[in-house]
DNA sequence: CGACAAACGGAGTAATATCCTCCGCTTGAT
DNA sequence: ATCAAGCGGAGGATATTACTCCGTTTGTCG
């Protein structure tokens, strides 16, 4: 692959993301080649059909919280500090792709999906077993709870903010996240 | 105005916000009309214009709202189950609704926007007098938060499940709540 | 109960937004 | 220096959504 098709990839991947961050959905593809700075011509090229550029930004997503939740696991002292440096990093990653899915991107990479189950369930475990977590809360809960953050809260919103205000209600929720 | 009339509005109202949640967006109005039962001319009488339509939806949602705070204001014993009141309700009638302010919906009703202003207010102070929360969170954080709680988790869940998991992490979040 | 105005229904057309192809030109790799 | 891989974007095809219109139905009130 030549390095200015990659370079354009990535730049169609941020572009896109963006513009489902300001308009809470899927965008108008000539929105998004205007928005990267390349012709309508080469985001056809690079995602042919229409879910293709979608099911492209769920995957970069989640495969950096994934590695993100792995990372934590790894180099956290206790469970409920890995918790929060996972919903932090959710929140970075995840602003922007996170409400495609199940709405326009059906049953995203299943092996990624895996994976980020198995990191939280390692998780909560450990919280579990240092006292550091509540017992009452499933994988599942844990996330919902991530989807939520990651759902832009009003269309207009400068992203800075939205990220910010994110961050804050992950802290308040991890308050309550303790026994 | 004739019974039927505000009967079929009020319809109207409902399919196109049980619409909303479904879609995660302005919904299409032929939709609307045909899941309230009308005729398609029966929508266009009663909302004329797009946004109409919408502006009906924020605004009901919106006073059934600021009505259920007030009302946690004056019959709950402390700011802490006020404020727990407040939210669980805002939740029952914010989903599908919310998510089209500041989206579709600019600047809705500013006089029951003072309203829920000044019921959160009161409702913090409370707390603060009484103990029974922390002291760092502001009206417009309550006011993000309850934004975050009715925004649709996935387009094609059901509603009584999203319901079920927004109330879930309301109670999550009322814990980090307490000081 | 009857008369009338208010309200209704929905087929069909207009308006709009979105998609996507095609081919001459440009640029990175070797 | 060569050339294949990659690029741009005007413009026609297609789908979607909006809306009007008028014959029919239904509440209301004397």
């Amino acid at each position: 692959m030549r390095a200015d098709a990659r370079r354009n990839r990535e730049r169609l991947l941020d572009a896109a993301t963006e513009l489902v961050l300001e308009v809470g959905g899927p965008p108008n593809r000539d929105a998004v080649a205007e928005r990267a700075g390349v012709g309508i011509g080469t985001l056809y090229r690079h995602f042919p059909d229409p879910t293709s550029l979608l099911e492209a930004i769920v995957e970069r997503a989640l495969e950096r919280t994934v590695s993100a939740a792995e990372a934590a696991l790894a180099t956290s002292p206790d469970g409920a500090s890995a918790l929060r440096t996972y919903a932090h990093a959710a929140v970075d990653h995840g602003l922007g792709a996170v409400h495609l899915v199940h709405a326009h991107v059906e049953r995203p990479h299943p092996e990624l999906r895996a994976r980020a189950d198995a990191a939280i369930t390692a998780i909560l475990e450990r919280g579990r077993a240092d006292g550091g977590l509540r017992t009452d809360v499933s994988a599942a809960d844990i996330v919902f709870a991530t989807i939520r953050f990651c759902r832009p809260l009003a269309v207009g919103l400068p992203l800075a903010e939205e990220r910010a205000i994110a961050h804050r209600h992950v802290d308040t929720w991890m308050d309550g996240m303790k026994p």
